[in-house]
DNA sequence: AGCACGCCGACT
DNA sequence: GTCGGCGTGCTC
């Protein structure tokens, strides 16, 4: 065997798009090394852990190479369709397999450490003990008598017998019990029942179990209608098949709400993956995941990687979601490498939504997904009644009309409660000269042409940047003319909270945004506080889904018209989501609920449809537009984002990679730009952007195949900053 | 991305 | 005389 034979390629978390060859390390032969093991090898000064993504001659045979350090793993880490499909994923991104195996992988183990142990610690009575002399009632002899059944692992006495390990150790030493440690059991009990399905619901489980094999299934089902439901009838099927089931849901949904009811419904342990989870817990996920013992994965957006050996199924819960989309590092979307990985695993995939994404619905009606529908609301609950409030001409005390907080006080009086809903924190959006016409605008993220103003927090004493977080008190006096005329413009939620609190001192006036509710479980405590009570909530869209309001009659949406009129083509999608969303807070009560729009266009076209004919006719009309402008569905995009301290590299940069790609000629390609990002400056970096579209995938990414490898090592690309979007969700 | 190497200003 | 600024070049 000659010395180029037998390399160990390795995928190593670096922004270089190939591989590196290493030989095996002094003692291995380079088949001792099983690909989707982890390597620790030297890379330059300094050493990277890598996986083994193959073997075999090395890429550059004068190349002196270097032996890996230390192989981590004795079987393979990462295998079979996972591993494919990250091979996959890599291609589509076109991102280096290494980082995308570094995305894919819990932190833990990227930086090294050992796959986790997944046994649980166990109790069981020992045989022959005499447990009936134990004294009646006594913790003790209640432990005996549960344990007595069956084992219990601490986790299920921890729920069951609070105080229990007192009595173990009186137990333990009394040699009438004893704990071990196992492989979770699969089957712990069986589930609550739930409500019985309706016939929409029923059918809904019925398509999921008729897929056969791989098949995509898009459950678009209205607020309240059950979708959950359908879900858990889905799962227990899947359950009952002896396979795995995997949960997407986005950031904000995965509530201890959401997990106890899946556990108690489905009566097995549930798998959270989530934020808030320390690496360790992460890595022990994935490793019973991995060994099949986890059967009930919920997880937010990276919970796709999760490795499924026994996969059954996987749902993602409000597909739609913007937070299913990464923005940085590896742009991937969680909710289409789902159903790459459901092609692989052979496994339906369902799609939940009351607002389905275009994307999806123009996959439905081209038959290449399962449309079912929920279009009745569970239980009695009735839909909420929308009125649009035409504030033209109308004064507005903190951008409320006079209507407006009439409707907030007879909903109170009658102990109802209002959500006021305002997609804008801090207390207003822009703090203004009345003098010179002066107004604060952050001096990192403005270009002349486009300034970003500063919005005004804590009262009026502070200002804000949203887009970089730049900080600084208020100025006491104007800058430019010194005059003492300042004043904030417009109305942020804490400004709405202000003066609602001013006009309702006799309620509670609960303020629910970003800023209010940093902890994880704020939102909860503060909305258990406020409980049934009359009361009014204010807040941007983090109100929009989750917690149910059952007393909740009044939703008032106020100050969306800057949305109604953005630039950006999924702005109308997004904010008819948004508002459907909003609404459907609204009666989930037994009393009906209702929704005021408050806005100066009351005739928007946006809002028209949406009224008249809801999210259905809204998505119609707006996937003619797109058809007709060349946008997603109809077209595929990617964007090239280009960053520097000045905006000539950007531009140079971006110009040479217009040129690659029209010089790779692909039929149906089009190139746009370079143009400035809607936000042409931001934290101090000049910014700039190159769209690449297509009518059909495989013409997109034959142009950035023929492109980019070339802009890679083109010296314009050394002085900035630079990425690849494919699928961008939005163009910023 | 890191990290080293490499050539020009204010300090012990 | 050195410590250190970040430009640019490389990593099997």
């Amino acid at each position: 065997m000659s010395s180029s034979d037998a390399m160990l390629r390795v995928a190593l978390p670096v922004p270089l798009a190939r591989l590196f060859d290493y030989r095996a390390p002094d003692g291995f032969a380079t088949a001792d090394v099983p690909i989707g093991a982890r390597v620790r090898v030297p890379f330059g000064a300094r050493e990277l852990i890598g996986v083994v993504v193959g073997s075999g001659p090395g890429e550059d045979g004068a190349r002196e190479t270097k032996p890996a350090l230390a192989v981590l793993d004795g079987a393979p880490l990462l295998h079979g369709e996972l591993l494919e499909s990250l091979r996959w994923l890599a291609r589509y991104a076109h991102a280096p397999l290494g980082e995308v195996l570094a995305t894919a992988l819990p932190a833990a183990l990227r930086q090294g450490a050992p796959v986790p142990e997944t046994d649980v610690a166990m109790w069981r009575v020992v045989e022959g003990a005499a447990t009936e002399k134990l004294r009646r009632d006594a913790l003790p002899h209640r432990l005996a008598d549960l344990l007595a059944s069956r084992a219990r692992s601490e986790d299920e006495l921890d729920e069951a017998l609070p105080g229990w390990r007192t009595a173990a150790r009186t137990l333990a030493t009394r040699g009438m019990a004893e704990s071990y440690r196992a492989a979770p059991e699969r089957i712990a009990s069986a589930g609550v029942p739930g409500p019985a399905l309706n016939d929409e619901q029923r059918a809904a489980v019925d398509a999921i179990a008729a897929q056969d094999g791989f098949g995509a299934v898009l459950l678009e089902g209205v607020t309240g209608s059950g979708k959950t439901e359908v879900y858990l009838h889905a799962i227990a099927d899947c359950l009952a098949r002896d396979r795995q089931a995997l949960v997407l849901v986005p950031e904000i949904g995965l509530t201890p709400q959401t997990l106890a009811r899946f556990r108690a419904r489905l009566g097995i342990e549930v798998h959270a993956l989530h934020s808030g989870l320390t690496d360790a817990a992460r890595a022990r996920v994935w490793a019973a995941a991995a060994r099949g013992e986890a059967r009930v994965i919920v997880g937010t957006r990276s919970a796709i990687f999760t490795p499924l050996p026994d996969a059954g199924l996987i749902v993602i819960d409000e597909e739609h979601d913007g937070s299913y989309k990464q923005q940085d590092g590896i742009r991937y979307h969680a909710r289409d490498f789902a159903l790459v990985r459901g092609k692989a695993l052979a496994v339906p995939v369902v799609l939940g939504s009351a607002t389905p994404s275009l994307e999806s619905l123009h996959n439905a009606q081209t038959g290449r997904y399962t449309h079912v529908r929920l279009s009745q609301r569970a239980g009695d609950a009735k839909p909420p009644t929308v009125r649009v409030l035409d504030v033209r001409k109308r004064p507005l005390d903190a951008g409320l009309s006079a209507d407006l907080l009439a409707k907030l006080r007879a909903t109170v009086d009658a102990g109802g409660q209002a959500l006021v809903f305002r997609n804008r924190r801090g207390y207003a959006p822009v703090l203004l000269c009345h003098d010179c016409g002066w107004s604060a605008a952050c001096k990192r993220c403005s270009t002349p042409d486009h300034p970003h103003p500063m919005t005004v927090h804590a009262g009026g004493r502070r200002l804000q940047c949203h887009h970089c977080g730049a900080r600084q008190p208020a100025p006491m006096a104007c800058p430019d003319c010194g005059g003492l005329a300042l004043q904030p413009q417009g109305v942020g939620t804490e400004r709405l909270e202000e003066r609602l609190i001013e006009l309702f001192p006799d309620v509670p006036v609960l303020r629910v945004d970003r800023g209010s509710t940093r902890r994880r479980d704020a939102l909860e405590s503060l909305l258990g506080e406020l409980g049934d009570r009359a009361g009014i909530l204010v807040g941007t869209q983090m109100l929009a889904k989750g917690h149910d309001l059952p007393n909740l009659t009044l939703v008032a949406v106020v100050g969306i018209d800057e949305g109604l009129f953005s630039a950006d083509f999924r702005a109308g999608e997004k904010l008819a989501q948004l508002l459907i969303q909003v609404a459907g807070r609204a009666g989930r009560a037994r009393r009906a609920g209702e929704v005021w729009l408050q806005t100066h266009h009351p005739s928007h076209p946006l809002l028209q449809v949406l009224i008249s004919g809801g999210y259905r006719a809204f998505a119609e009309q707006e996937l003619v537009e797109r058809e007709a402008a060349g946008f997603p569905p109809f077209a595929h995009l990617a964007l090239l984002r280009a960053e520097a301290k000045s905006a000539e590299p950007p531009a140079a940069f971006l110009s040479l990679a217009k040129q690659i790609f029209d010089a790779a000629n692909i039929p149906g390609v089009e190139v746009h730009g370079p143009l400035p990002a809607p936000m042409p400056r931001r934290a101090g970096f000049q910014r700039a952007q190159l769209l690449v579209s297509a009518p059909q995938r495989r013409a997109l990414h034959a142009a950035l195949d023929a492109g980019l490898p070339a802009l890679r090592d083109a010296p314009e690309g050394r002085r900035l900053r630079w990425s690849v979007d494919v699928d961008p969700v939005d163009l910023y």
